[in-house]
DNA sequence: AACAGTATCAACCGCCAATGT
DNA sequence: TACATTGGCGGTTGATACTGT
């Protein structure tokens, strides 16, 4: 018959443990095989059992240490509880400077493998080590400081610039093979999956895997405190925030974008991490966009009342070890923006190949709009020109433009305005979107700017919390992937002259011909521009915020 | 001193993969 | 091959300690 041995009749039960013991005895640990099992805190009583049980036999096999050392808990709390408290060489108190750098340093790399974590920090227990940076390093975050030490972000990224793989590395290459899926190369992952879900599903509602989230939140160096996205946004309303970009005009004319540092999610932690500014627009500076010293005053997560925070990963440098020398350079920030530069010209061949329609590298929300632009825009001119982008394509294109058609093709089976990767996709960005928690330090180098007089218009939805006395900021994101890629997609396109025009259409439709107009004046100017930078950037510049998907019909 | 809010820590839970039967 | 067991992992929770009012 099931009992719950008293501890005191073995001598175990202090006068401490009472109170456990009733509890225990009240809702009654686990029944397992006859016997109730224990939970709560351990005694030393039980401590010094499972220690005795250890040193007779060994590790493992943690069930039968309660049918042979009558302790009466499962073999997983015994198996903690050792690993965690009991097994020697087990480092107690806390951590030391190096520790702490090094468990940033891991966590950038890694994300939240606090297991492998552990194995890098000689008598650290995974436990430590993630209570440790849900509460110092989130509390280091929440001060406004950089969640990863600058000097850290510079060493890590050189060491993989130079190819050079330090003895962190060496112990995980495995997981790092894992994680080049994992981190830059994500949403191919992310998106393959996607569109395996398209084959069956006319409409992926949800992606249904926590962990695909986690994972491309991950990639795309969301972060709970730099996200406040509801994730019950209606859709629409999330789409319609995913289109809607906010460049300052003024990374075209000085040819530097604060956001250059984001043309892909890796590059993009790297600034984060290295505390460069969100730009986040003042809503109530019509016009004009200010470089926020945003959640820096260690209330982000006390969240906002309007808007349901999002709990999500911590931001990771999750970057991909052998690739990113070629993806970006960190070094003194000019450097680390002409590489970004560099690779916004000419991106990885890899990723070309390696990505499909799903990636949102050459696919993705922007195209899709703009596919849908252009549907209108053909409706409006009553012309269907549909075939006349694909026509325009030389056999160096086929991949991008197969690519892009395919996703057009899908996209037009969505007749309600959503995504074809549904709201998933869509929250997926939206998730995504970075709202730096890093006390600008470019205030003064990137003033604000107007928006070529569009009003910016920020609904409840798109307020974020903002640091007391600041005003809510607009969670218009300037780091969307969708942006970015739709930046390439244009530049890469040797058809684009047309389908620039055609895009001008798109956008005309959509936003109205003065901002055709300008986008056709200044992609005259991108195209002969050394930095081929401007059309993405400049298109995006003009969209007005308070163009709404709503507004499409 | 009392109370409330926050931080910290230990332990549990559920899921999943590997392994054994 | 299917099922059960085991161990590992990450997320979460609850108790306690600490701090500020």
């Amino acid at each position: 018959m099931s009992h719950m041995t008293n501890e005191s009749e073995e001598g175990v039960l202090s006068k401490d443990d009472s109170v456990t013991q009733l509890s225990d005895e009240c809702d009654g640990g686990r029944e397992d095989g006859g016997v109730i099992l224990k939970k709560g805190p351990w005694t030393s009583a039980e401590d010094a059992i499972l220690v005795e049980y250890v040193k007779k036999h060994g590790e493992g096999n943690w069930n039968a240490v309660q049918k042979h050392s009558g302790l009466f808990r499962c073999g997983k709390s015994c198996r903690l509880r050792w690993a965690n408290h009991l097994r020697p060489n087990l480092k107690k108190g806390a951590f030391t400077a190096d520790e702490e750098q090094l468990i940033a340093e891991l966590h950038a790399k890694m994300g939240n493998k606090w297991a492998r974590m552990a194995s890098h920090l000689p008598g650290r227990t995974d436990n430590e080590i993630k209570n440790y940076w849900n509460t110092r390093i989130k509390r280091r975050q929440r001060a406004g400081l950089p969640l990863y030490p600058p000097e850290m972000c510079l060493q890590a990224l050189q060491e993989n610039q130079h190819g050079h793989k330090d003895s962190l590395n060496d112990g995980d290459r495995g997981h790092r093979g894992l994680l080049q899926k994992s981190s830059c190369n994500i949403p191919d992952v992310i998106f393959d999956s996607l569109k395996a879900n398209q084959v069956v599903l006319p409409y992926v509602p949800e992606i249904p895997d926590i962990s695909a989230n986690s994972i491309l939140l991950k990639g795309l160096g969301s972060s709970q405190y730099c996200n406040f996205m509801p994730s019950t946004f209606p859709r629409q309303k999330r789409l319609r925030e995913s289109l809607v970009p906010f460049f300052g005009s003024s990374s075209v004319r000085n040819g530097f974008s604060p956001f250059d540092h984001f043309q892909d999610d890796g590059c993009f932690k790297v600034g984060q991490s290295f505390g460069l500014p969100s730009l986040n627009p003042d809503p109530t500076s019509e016009n004009s966009l200010t470089f926020s010293p945003s959640l820096s005053n260690g209330n982000s997560s006390a969240s906002k009342p309007t808007v349901e925070a999002v709990k999500l990963e911590l931001p990771s440098l999750q970057y991909p070890e052998t690739d990113l020398g070629s993806w970006g350079t960190l070094s003194p920030l000019p450097s680390l923006l002409e590489s970004v530069d560099a690779f916004i010209q000419s991106p990885p061949p890899t990723s070309m190949q390696e990505s499909n329609c799903s990636s949102p590298r050459n696919s993705g929300l922007l195209d899709a709009l703009l596919h849908q632009a252009k549907t209108l825009s053909s409706a409006k001119n009553h012309s269907s020109d549909k075939s006349s982008s694909s026509s325009t394509e030389t056999p160096g294109d086929i991949a991008d433009s197969s690519t892009l058609n395919m996703c057009e093709t899908e996209w037009e089976e969505y007749a309600d305005h959503i995504s074809p990767f549904g709201h998933s996709a869509t929250s997926l960005f939206s998730d995504c979107t970075p709202v730096s928690a890093y006390v600008s330090t470019m205030d003064e180098q990137l003033p604000a700017e107007t928006l070529n007089g569009v009003i910016v218009k920020s609904e409840a939805g798109d307020e974020a919390w903002a640091p007391t006395g600041e005003k809510p900021v607009s969670l218009l994101s300037i780091t969307r992937p969708d942006v970015l890629l739709a930046s390439n997609w244009l530049e890469q396109s040797p058809g684009r002259v047309k389908n620039q025009a055609f895009t001008a259409d798109a956008i005309a439709t959509l936003f109205g011909d003065d901002l055709a107009t300008d986008y056709k004046h200044m992609n005259a100017e991108a195209s002969t521009s050394s930095q081929g930078w401007g059309l993405g950037s400049y298109s995006w510049n003009n969209i007005p915020a308070v163009c709404q998907m709503s507004d499409v019909p």
